[in-house]
DNA sequence: GCTCGGTGTAACCTTTTGTGTTGCATTGTG
DNA sequence: CACAATGCAACACAAAAGGTTACACCGAGC
């Protein structure tokens, strides 16, 4: 039941790269290739790691592109996870409406 | 190396549950809760598994939705890479510009 | 031949998101 | 004080996702 929010890949960014190394979100931009306020929304968790995003961080700290990604999707899951019940949707073996639904 | 175009979303969607099921992209639309047009595109390759469908998928077919998601990710890294060259970034271990670039 | 379900898709609309540039106020440090 | 770093707002732009409507095409069945 994994009920903890995963973290957002803002907040591994910061703590595998930017804290660790020392490294201002002003030059970590600049080394990726992006503008600062693209970088400072991510690591500030008000934006998200585009695919794009992913293979440049993969490009820059040698990690995998897949891995940056893999923790953005599992951040956007959990968070559509939540509202699971509002999507409304059933499991089609169930849908087969086979047996009751009266009405 | 992985070389080989990573199928879309909509294909492995159509392969595995739209054909084998005999079920018609209308009424898998309705099944997941989206428009016809939504799931058609997609199916067509057209557009891109998000998030949310992902879960309506896992929903009503029973899988993860990290798999469908993932199916996704694959296929949206894939083509980002294959324009590697014009992001232009670089390893940081490389741009510590130690030794060269005399200017 | 006509009818109808299924389909692809275009047109139109709304909302959200990603990114860039500027600029400003704040904060911490030398 | 001076400066670098930062969060953030304002503005602009392009793209993407989803919905509704409507239209034309196809194949099956009557």
């Amino acid at each position: 039941m994994k009920m903890h929010n995963p973290p957002h890949p803002g907040e591994i960014l910061k703590g595998l790269w930017l804290a660790p190394m020392d490294v201002s979100i002003t030059n970590a931009a600049k080394s990726i290739g992006v503008s600062r306020r693209t970088l400072s929304k991510i690591i500030n968790k008000k934006g998200n790691i585009t695919p794009e995003m992913a293979v440049r961080l993969s490009i820059a700290l040698g990690s995998s592109p897949e891995s940056w990604l893999g923790h953005q999707m599992a951040y956007d899951l959990w968070k559509i996870e939540q509202n699971r019940e509002n999507l409304n949707v059933h499991p089609i073996w169930e849908t087969n409406e086979l047996a009751g639904h009266s009405a």
